[in-house]
RNA sequence: GCACUCAUAGCUCAGCUGGAUAGAGCAUCGGUUUGCGGUACCGAAGGUCACAGGUUCGAAUCCUGUUGGGUGUACCA
């Protein structure tokens, strides 16, 4: 439910009849529970405006608000705070609606609309790396999670499958005359053999710009090595999209080839817009206030990087019909995305009302801050990263229960998985990250086990009671009535985590609810002897809601959870 | 050089449209237990929010400048 939105109406309800002519700013949580659980900080901005001291305009907004249902108990504080207690009998009756609906009581967008999610976007003449990592986790639950508030979301993953380096291992392709799917084994190992002949031989050299060409101009010999050589890299990808537990599929992919008939037409309609320039040979754009043009042709002819983005939004605008477009890439392409997105809209290519954004995000450090590689200085390949995750979890967790050695598999893919995620999609995605295995594998603070492990106690909660859930939730105490609170806040938060594509509210909120589950638990005994019937079913729903919260949550972050831990 | 971006506790990070005494986790120190899963919970200590101005009733948050780090800077993607 929209908690926040709930309680906006009963102020500005309060406005109406006290006659104040202003649109009230919105509540927001208290910052602390002596404070209530919301509160109104309104008054003081209007104090100038209307001309009154604040403390004064916040009584009359009091005197006139509606209180029994919603809002229980309103109180004015400090220069003019108004703090408001919520009903707990309304609370309750709320989270038993939550707990009786499959989506937890969190609504769908009254106007959904299209949104292209471009994530991940691996380069297939090499294996994915750890810089892949970010876009695709982050971007995938962006895709998740606007899907789950009910837009229409098409993912799209703009493969890098066109350029020089294709000539380069087709003909080495071709030179060692071996067949694709031996040699291709390891891709990584390929591309580096190929590139070595690429440099130190120029007959080798040449034959590889030849190849280019004849791939361009539609060669069949040529363009099925290629196919099958983007076949089998795409192949690679999809082990690690399944390893990851992320949902890119091939019918996702628009690779960057897709736009190569386009491009001669957006250079004709750019020369039409007369927004194109000639400058050192080279076809530009120039833009106001930007220093460095936007080079859409090159010299000799060839495209570039920025056409194919253009024909890619225009496609996606105007074919795809998309309202939203989130480009889950690197910071370090900002100035990038700023020109493109400025050409775009000029040119007309995108409508004005279509929202077009970078969502940006900061590169991945080692321990000592430095950016993350080998020992030896080379980058980390991503599926060597998710693998050492899965060994490391088991590592962590084969001491607790006698598991099975099939159980300890999956629970130790689940772990490590997630907390390679989890690390990441829990901080500001736009600063830099520092990936320390010993904290992510941590059952202590914000990590991804703290939660599971919260998700498997409620689970052994449950198979011990082992009966049927009845009766009312009845809120008693502070921490019942904090936690109650926390839960109905979810779909807030989910609306707010989707506006601003920033996962970490989703894991702030799941940490905040986790930690004061566990007090709440500490405290108010379920199945301990002494706990009357109706108070043990009521705080049996509280943990059921608590827990399928978290199932919930780290679904989106495309987390698992498991029963037992 | 110019542009963008960041700077919060020893470390890793939160901090939403400006709001009350700036919050967590780790590490440190102390406490809770015949334990519904103690890898838990409670508490203590720890901050001039880089620095200096400005706007405001009110600034970590907005503006300007300074310092320090990162990134980008026309025919790669």
């Amino acid at each position: 439910m929209k908690l926040k939105s709930q309680i906006n109406n009963a102020i500005k309800d309060a406005f109406d009849k006290a006659g104040i002519d202003h649109e009230p700013m919105s509540v927001s949580e208290a910052t602390k529970p002596e404070f209530g659980d919301y509160q109104f900080n309104g008054a003081m901005a209007l104090a100038k405006k209307l001309g009154k001291n604040p403390r004064e305009i916040a009584n009359d907004i009091i005197d006139h608000l509606e209180l029994g249902k919603v809002v229980t108990k309103a109180e004015v504080a400090g220069p003019g705070f108004i703090n408001l207690w919520l009903n707990p009998l309304w609370i309750a009756s709320q989270c038993e609606t939550a707990h009786s609906d499959e989506r937890l009581g969190v609504g769908k967008h009254e106007n959904p609309i299209k949104v292209v999610v471009d994530y991940s976007g691996p380069n297939m003449a090499k294996q994915m790396h750890v810089g892949h990592l970010r876009s695709t986790i982050i971007g995938d639950t962006l895709a998740n999670l606007l899907t789950f508030l009910g837009d229409e979301v098409i993912r799209q993953n703009h493969i890098g499958d066109w350029g020089t380096q294709f000539g380069m291992l087709i003909a080495y392709l071709e030179e060692t005359g071996t067949d694709g799917s031996v040699c291709l084994r390891d891709l990584e190992q390929f591309y580096k053999d190929a590139k070595k002949r690429f440099d130190e031989d120029e007959n080798f050299a040449n034959k590889a710009r030849e190849y280019v060409v004849k791939i361009q101009s539609g060669d069949i010999h040529c363009l099925n090595l290629w196919q099958k050589f983007i076949d089998i890299s795409l192949g690679h990808c999809e082990d690690v999209y399944s390893k990851l537990c992320v949902k890119l599929t091939r019918d996702d992919v628009k690779a960057e080839s897709f736009y190569n008939e386009d491009l001669p037409q957006v250079i004709e309609d750019l020369v039409k817009q007369d927004l194109l320039k000639e400058s050192d040979g080279a076809q530009c754009v120039f833009l106001e206030g930007e220093e460095i043009p936007v080079i859409v042709q090159k010299g000799d002819g060839g495209y570039l990087y920025a056409t194919t983005d253009l024909a890619a939004l225009r496609y996606r605008a105007n074919v795809l019909g998309a309202k939203r477009i989130s480009y889950v890439v690197d910071a370090r392409q900002a100035g990038h995305f700023k020109q493109v997105f400025k050409v775009a809209k000029e040119s007309g290519f995108v409508p004005k009302d279509v929202r077009l954004e970078h969502v940006a995000f900061g590169t991945m450090m080692d321990k000592s801050g430095r950016p993350f590689k080998t020992r030896d200085g080379g980058t980390v390949k991503l599926i060597d990263l998710l693998d050492e995750a899965v060994v490391k979890a088991k590592e962590a967790i084969k001491e607790r229960e006698n598991y099975s050695s099939k159980e300890i598999e999956e629970i130790a893919h689940i772990v490590g998985i997630g907390a390679v995620k989890y690390a990441d999609l829990s901080i500001n995605r736009e600063s830099n990250y520092i990936f320390d295995w010993d904290k992510m594998l941590s059952f202590e603070g914000n990590t991804s086990l703290y939660m599971q492990y919260a998700y498997a106690r409620i689970q052994s909660i449950f198979r011990r009671f082992d009966g049927k859930i009845k009766g009312d939730i009845l809120i008693g105490d502070m921490l019942e009535h904090r936690l109650a609170v926390m839960l109905l806040r979810f779909e807030d938060v989910l609306r707010r985590a989707a506006e601003d594509a920033a996962p970490n509210q989703i894991t702030t909120y799941l940490y905040e609810l986790v930690t004061l589950f566990m007090r709440f638990y500490e405290q108010n005994p379920i199945l301990k002897e002494g706990v009357d019937e109706a108070t043990k079913m009521s705080r049996l729903q509280l943990a059921d809601l608590t827990a399928k919260t978290i199932k919930q949550g780290l679904e989106l972050l495309g987390i698992q959870v498991v029963d037992r831990l």
